[in-house]
RNA sequence: GCGAGAGUGGCGGAAUUGGUAGACGCGCUGGCCUUAGGAGCCAGUGGGGAAACCCGUGAGGGUUCGAGUCCCUCCUUUCGCACCA
């Protein structure tokens, strides 16, 4: 063993042993407990960042601690190849995706591999390897078979310059990004996955789910959004259906029922077709549709901005009245989500409030909410004395009281919180002075026999529109004839293959100009025929990798049997922004294998943890004239000025030194240069280093602040260790350990090590906090530092506190933990070591401290003995000297003893 | 706008089930060692106070013998919002 630890050499040691016995690659063993280890697989976009690190060594942590455990790990990589960054890089040096993402993979599986995380890659896989998206292709089909798979049509972004679809992320305060054009909507043909088929089981199943974290299945649910309401037509008026050439209803969708009788007003998006009808003979309410096509498709834009409608002039009738409503253009009613058009009710509904307030509509609150004051309950009660025999003078005072109350209760230019509260109907003819519940069955029952609506279960979710109309992807298995429609690609033609030369150029997708690409014949009718040429979304991609790590290198079918043995995954590992999408998708991908046939289990995932984000200090310079600029933290020079303050400066080489103002904590990005490269500080410190600090610095769900000091500190954390074994072995190895012959100072050591070997285990096999874990070995350390007992049983408890430190840190920094488990002189590898179990002897303590307060606030700590009984704590808590100074001669009126912790004396 | 989190010393964080607030690390201060220090070792370090003590977990209220932890209102901030991955 050398005095001075090398990081470099140290790694390289380890990973060479590892590397030549195959030691992560595993196989099924049905004697052996599994444990499927699963993170997130990367974009191949150049480099590792820090959240890669994060993400991975999280895994490996727990992959290696389970080795550790005896159990059969597979911990599986790959890579999520397909995507717009490709196409964007390609657009700018000229290089085509499939290219410049194989040089990436390439790259960063050698910065995986310098980590030293325990991988088995014999399982890797890409996603843009025909080998892989060939299964994406067959299953679209068979999800078309059962219907899941259809087309419709779907609202994209449109750059009307670039004549292409812009993605999102492309569309920068409603312009396109590289063209600067005013972004506009379109209606195009796209494939979609009928994912709300299974919304039902999608949503109760998160019950099935304990090892997920609440946060995520609240959101899932609420993405879900189950909602129990009513389906109501409004019939169209005269000059709706004059208007329409036909008879017909306005559908709506509600779960306020109950405020039937407060529509003022109807709501429809700018692409429905009575909008789309009123505005032919309507030039301003046509140049108002227009208006409402551009800007972007993203449900926060449309939350946000300013709410704008217009009247169309026709009207519908008020199903229980007849009474004719006026009908509304509104910019916040999507064509997308459910019917494209809502009620308005201005009383009860905050946005349709300021809508009518707007509009100048009438107001009609027909709801009490039941939160009310006692004079206007008492109003109500005078109505239901009157009901109870109505007639018609009784009606009218009814209806008078009721305006009494309307009047009262509601300030017409003012919305209040608890006017969208549920309470008592009233106004509201046959069906008031009922309670929500009772009023929404009585008006779907009374609908129901008009023929005018009924009961239905809705959902804020929508299918899912996989077409994409991009060149890196997988291309949809689909040929168009002119006459037999749109033919699925024969199974025995599959893969549809991706050419690999293609170099976008952003206007519109590549496949649709190669006509080498898209020319061939129908598999039908054989004439020619044109080939789909939109490609899937990537997160069809990212659906079921998961599934194929088990069988990677199966070619004849998308999965086999291995999947019964490995899946579901033990535990996912990754970001939190996939708590929706990503991880919804994937739930729905593996429910519809199972319904045909592939798989046998119903979730892929059985423990989620989500890690949260890596930051760093963001610092920039703003000139008086031109761009800000962002500097890199390890440019930056701290100094603090006279009165103590930060100054921060860069030295520059066109401006010389310049101050620069520090922003605070931000996500790493580009963007604002704050980024670490993790292979400098693998060059720099070793991947030990890298792990630990990432490990310590917080625990795994919470953002992780970068620090520089921090980094240090780890790493001169395991120089201390080193040293610390090296002092420890250079005397030579002890004799054994004979624990029935301790001194109380040897006693106290072997406490302390089975204690830290106690919390840490808990730490990291139950709670999943590495940095209390590591703190914990850190404190082992201090107490093994001033532990100066030379002699052979002083040096045996030394020697197995440091083989406890070593295994507890195995999982986290493995290398070092390799070097030093030999150095204790042990013939056997760290990585085939199995964990240790904390002596219960040892931990045993005769005397505990107790804290005692007086009226809750800490005045005294007494020490009794382990076990002893409450009465004789109590009478040692009274009796402390410096506890009765604050007692006195007050009564004692209360003493609360919580056993092993604290007595409370309340006077 | 809607949905979900977070907020504790100078900094990252600890306090696991309502029971000693600040473990562990960083930084800082002082000392030792060294030709030197961006190395190492030792000591100190929430604020106020001479001390006794008092105050302190984003703000304000509440429940409790006892609240960082539970409840209500508010502020700040992060993530997601369906074509970034």
């Amino acid at each position: 063993m050398e005095e001075i630890y090398d990081p470099a050499a140290v790694e390289r040691t380890a990973q060479e042993y590892w590397n030549q016995r195959r030691t992560f690659e595993v196989r099924e063993d049905n004697a052996r407990e599994k444990y499927y280890c699963l993170s997130m697989f990367p974009y191949p976009s150049g480099r590792l960042h820090m959240g890669h690190v994060r993400n991975y060594t999280i895994g490996d942590v727990l992959a290696r601690f389970m080795r550790m455990q005896g159990r059969n790990v597979l911990q599986p990589m790959g890579w999520d190849a397909f995507g717009l960054p490709a196409e964007n890089a390609a657009m700018s040096n000229g290089v085509p995706p499939a290219k410049w993402t194989r040089q990436n993979i390439a790259y960063m599986r050698n910065q995986l591999k310098s980590l030293g995380f325990a991988i088995d890659w014999s399982r890797e896989l890409a996603t843009c390897d025909p080998s892989y998206y060939r299964w994406n292709q067959w299953l679209f089909l068979r999800m078309l078979e059962k219907g899941i798979a259809y087309r419709k049509t779907g609202v994209v972004n449109w750059d009307p310059v670039d004549q292409t679809v812009l993605a999102n992320e492309q569309v920068i305060d409603g312009r396109g990004w590289r063209t600067g054009a005013l972004i506009e909507k379109r209606e195009i043909p796209m494939y979609y996955l009928n994912i709300t088929r299974y919304a039902d089981e999608l949503l109760g199943a998160l019950d099935d789910l304990p090892g997920w974290p609440e946060r995520v299945k609240l959101m899932q649910a609420n993405w879900i959004g189950r909602s129990e309401g009513c389906e109501i037509m409004f019939p169209y008026g005269p000059d709706t259906r004059a208007a329409m050439s036909a008879d017909g209803a306005l559908k709506v969708f509600t779960t306020r029922a109950d405020t039937v009788f407060g529509v003022t007003f109807m709501a429809v998006a700018a692409e429905h077709p009575i909008a789309l009808e009123a505005g032919k003979s309507n030039p301003e309410l046509n140049d108002f549709i227009e208006e409402c096509r551009r800007g972007s498709v993203m449900e926060a834009d449309v939350a946000t901005q300013e709410k704008k409608g217009m009247p169309t002039g026709l009207h519908v009738l008020h199903p229980f009245t007849g009474e004719p409503i006026e009908i509304w253009v509104a910019n916040y009613v999507l064509m997308g989500y459910g019917e494209g058009a809502v009620m308005g009710v201005p009383a009860h509904d905050e946005r349709d409030f300021e809508f009518a307030l707007k509009h100048a509509l009438p107001i009609v609150p027909v709801v009490l909410p039941e939160s009310f004051p006692a004079e206007i309950a008492a109003l109500r009660g005078r109505i239901e004395a009157e009901r109870s025999a109505i007639d018609a003078a009784k009606a009218e005072r009814i209806a008078s009281l009721e305006r009494e109350i309307a009047a009262r209760s509601f300030d017409t230019h003012e919305w209040r919180s608890w006017y969208g509260d549920s309470g008592i109907t009233l106004s509201s003819s046959e069906f008031s002075g009922l309670e929500f519940k009772v009023a929404v069955d009585a008006i779907a029952a009374a609908l129901e026999k008009k023929g005018l609506g009924r009961k239905r279960i809705q959902y804020r979710l929508r299918d899912w529109g996989v077409s994409r109309q991009r060149y890196w992807g997988c291309p949809i298995p689909i040929v168009h004839c002119g006459e037999c429609g749109d033919v699925p690609t024969p199974d025995e033609q599959l893969p549809v293959v991706l050419p690999e030369d293609l170099v976008p150029d952003g206007s519109g997708n590549p496949l649709a100009k190669t006509p080498a690409f898209y020319e061939c014949t129908c598999p039908k009718c054989g004439k020619p025929a044109r080939r789909e040429t939109d490609t899937m979304d990537t997160f069809v991609d990212s659906s079921w990798y998961f599934l194929r790590y088990a069988c990677a290198d199966q070619s004849r079918a998308m999965v086999d049997e291995r999947v019964d043995y490995w899946l579901p995954a033990d535990q996912y590992i990754g970001g939190i922004e996939h708590a929706i999408l990503h991880l919804l998708y994937s739930r729905f991908w593996t429910k519809v294998m199972r319904d045909l046939g592939l798989v046998k289990i119903s979730e892929p995932f059985n423990n989620l943890l989500t890690q949260g984000m890596v930051l760093n200090d963001i610092y920039s310079y703003q000139p008086p004239d031109g761009r800000k600029r962002y500097f890199n933290p390890t440019d930056v020079t701290t100094r603090r000025d006279a009165d103590g303050s930060e100054i921060h400066e860069v030295t520059t080489s066109d401006a010389g030194a310049i101050r620069v103002v520090h922003e605070g904590l931000g996500k790493m990005s580009k963007s604002e240069n704050n980024g670490v490269d993790p292979e400098g500080l693998v060059a720099r410190f070793g991947a030990d280093t890298a792990r630990l600090f990432t490990m310590f610095a917080s625990p795994p769900e919470q953002t992780l602040a970068w620090s520089d000091e921090g980094v240090q500190g780890a790493s001169r954390f395991i120089r201390r260790l080193w040293v610390a074994v090296y002092d420890h072995v250079s005397k030579g190895l002890p004799s054994k350990l004979d624990t029935g012959t301790l001194t109380p100072g040897q006693r106290d050591l072997r406490r302390s090590a089975h204690q830290a070997l106690a919390k840490a285990t808990d730490d990291i096999g139950r709670r999943r906090n590495f940095n209390t874990a590591i703190a914990a070995i850190m404190e082992l350390l201090n107490t093994i530092g001033r532990f100066d007992d030379v002699s052979p049983q002083g040096r045996a408890v030394r020697h197995e506190a440091l083989e406890i430190a070593v295994i507890v840190l195995a999982p986290i920094t493995p290398h070092v933990g390799h070097a030093l488990w030999q150095a204790l002189g042990h013939e056997t590898a760290l990585v085939d070591e199995r964990w240790r179990e904390a002596d219960k002897a040892a931990l045993v303590q005769d005397a505990v401290e107790i804290v005692v307060q007086v009226n809750g606030k800490l005045r005294g700590r007494i020490s009794v003995a382990v076990g002893a009984d409450e009465a004789t704590v109590r009478e040692a808590a009274v009796g402390d000297e410096h506890v009765r100074k604050f007692v006195g001669d007050k009564p004692i009126r209360k003493v609360i003893v919580v056993p092993g912790k604290l007595v409370n004396i309340v006077v």
